[in-house]
DNA sequence: ATGAAAGCGCTAACAA
DNA sequence: TTGTTAGCGCTTTCAT
């Protein structure tokens, strides 16, 4: 069992003082070649390491950054939590994970864990009543950056992708492929990337004098979906859409299940099914849905980017929204528009 | 921006010494009735709440938990995480996530940065090296826990589920199916999930007087496994096997999608598969793929009943292999036992 | 460039 | 039950 080893005793057996060792493990402080040579020995002696808490102490700066989620079964999840936390890694920092899904509703406790934890930042990804959270670390003077939502709240940093573009583009190739009874499935109402998919995907049927045809809520869930699906496509074929646009993908796998397996339709010959964020489990040979691609490299990117810059000059640093232009990934779960070029968007 | 508020502050407010204001925040401490109403209501009406960092540095208790995972791309592990995360919040900890995925290779990095953090305990799920670090956190006395993965290291405790009776289970149940060419699809060798399950398999199978008909080796790797899928069913027809257990839901659906998109075999007509985990999209319908389920839930209780053990108790908890045991879940991918009593086993 | 000294915000003896 | 007093391990002036 390895004792706790202190800079004290590193400074005792490298014959310095315990302040010199602190300069040598200090980025930009002022040590001598030769101080910080025989600190540096004793410390891999005696296995040292500084301790991050009490660093964190003192300094104020604890290089963790708190993550709050709401869920992680929308696939698009895991992978930016994996991604956002290596790439916060390497800049020294590590994720402290703050579930919010149970405890939903409860503001001042999530609020109160995170400050607790003196974190140097929050990145909010997947939660309700994120603009609540983002406006309460902002007047405690924790910098945020809204991950895959944004809030009209001034001020206030987000990194999403461009919805509204996104959703005007699915308009424009379900247009081109000749359909003509368009539905849209809708995901939560209080999610901006909801509501920007939606005003998109309008916006882009009007441009092409169409309108939506049929419209259901599936709030982002699986069940939800389903039962929208059916709603909207176990009725009269002269009633039923030949496509629709599902807010995101984890609620289209739901869809393309109930059209093909309870209602026993085809896609794409009967409904062209497509979804968005482009989950791993989009590409699967049994689904292969056509959806736009969340880009979630670049997403990671902007949004460690930003944070870090929130947190090493606040002064400076202006607050922005983000927004990623993501491509259509086109599959086989919708009708090709006629001639169009079958090149491979790569998987 | 709310200032930082102190228990000195509080206890100037409330009128009494900082050592009061300390005690009312620390369960179990003696305080009278009046003054933790006096310090309470200052404390309110400051906003005040207890620095986390500045208890842990003292107290050499941190209250955070270092899960250490190695990757999110099964999908056992992003149910594990959330499951284990509300689990810990609940208990007052909070999970500080460390990739090793990209790491990997560089122990003592990992556990350096683990170390930095003054961790309070360690839960190492689906990571390489796994045994290493566990050891290297037992010797510098932090209780470590492995979750899914169990080593044969003396006084480390793991919680898995009973992957040999689950791997003997399959065999029985293909060997009733009427199944006579039994495949086996490994994961990756250096994991005990992989080696228990494929020796229950294969001691079930030789108790049924077969024995292994093919055996190619995924790593639980999706590319993997589909090469693995082609070299053992692409062939002749009386050279493949008519069933298979693939090491894991992961690669037991991307094994799938060879089967019947790549090479246009039936299943389970022509090749009955079974996987193991139980993952959301194992019971999709596009998939429907029978497999061992794990009990993420119970797994996740275990897990941190016994970490708490270790930490609040380190002298008299001792270290155990638990292995709980997961039914098998009938769907529809492999052929069914005649007689079969199709009673729907809970999805 | 280096050492001495003063805390960061808190808990934990120790007295009273 | 309370207040007083030491630190926890480190960073950061301030002198030197």
């Amino acid at each position: 069992m390895a004792e706790k080893v202190t800079s004290l005793q590193v400074a005792q057996l490298a014959g310095v003082s315990q302040s010199a060792v602190s300069r040598v493990f200090t980025p930009g402080a002022s040590v001598s070649k030769k101080t910080e040579e025989k600190v540096r020995k004793a410390a891999a002696e005696l296995g040292y390491r500084p301790n991050v808490l009490a660093r964190a102490m003192v300094s104020g700066k604890s290089r963790i950054i708190g993550l709050v989620v709401g869920y992680l079964d929308n696939y698009f999840y895991p992978e930016a939590l994996e991604k956002l936390s290596n790439a916060l890694q390497e800049k020294g920092y590590h994720v402290l994970i703050f579930m919010a899904s149970r405890t939903a509703g409860n503001i001042e406790d999530v609020m109160a864990e995170i400050l607790d934890y003196q974190v140097d930042g929050v990145i909010l990804a997947s939660v309700a009543m994120s603009s609540e959270i983002a406006t309460r670390c902002q007047q405690a003077g924790v910098p945020v950056v809204l991950f895959n939502r944004s809030q009209d709240i001034e001020g206030i940093t987000s990194v999403t992708s461009d919805n509204f573009v996104g959703g005007r583009k699915v308009a424009e190739f379900l247009l081109a492929g000749g359909h003509e009874r368009i539905g849209y499935i809708a995901g939560w109402q209080g999610a901006s990337t909801q509501r920007d998919r939606e005003a998109g995907f309008r916006a882009g049927l009007s441009e092409g004098g169409q309108s939506l045809f049929a419209h259901e809520i599936g709030d982002f869930h699986t069940e939800t979906a389903r039962a929208a699906a059916r709603r909207m496509f176990d009725v009269a074929p002269d009633m039923r859409p030949d496509a629709v646009l599902v807010a995101n993908d984890h609620m289209a796998l739901a869809v393309m299940d109930v059209i093909r397996f309870e209602l026993g339709l085809r896609v794409p010959e009967d409904v062209s099914v497509v979804g968005y964020d482009d989950v791993p489990p989009a590409a699967w040979p049994a689904y292969n849905l056509t959806t736009i691609r969340q880009r979630a490299n670049l997403m990671v990117a902007e949004t460690v980017t930003a944070l870090l810059e929130h947190i090493d000059t606040p002064a400076t640093a202006k607050s922005r929204k983000v927004a990623i232009d993501g491509p259509l990934v086109v599959r086989t779960s919708a009708r090709l528009p006629k001639g169009w070029n079958p090149q491979r968007t790569e998987t």
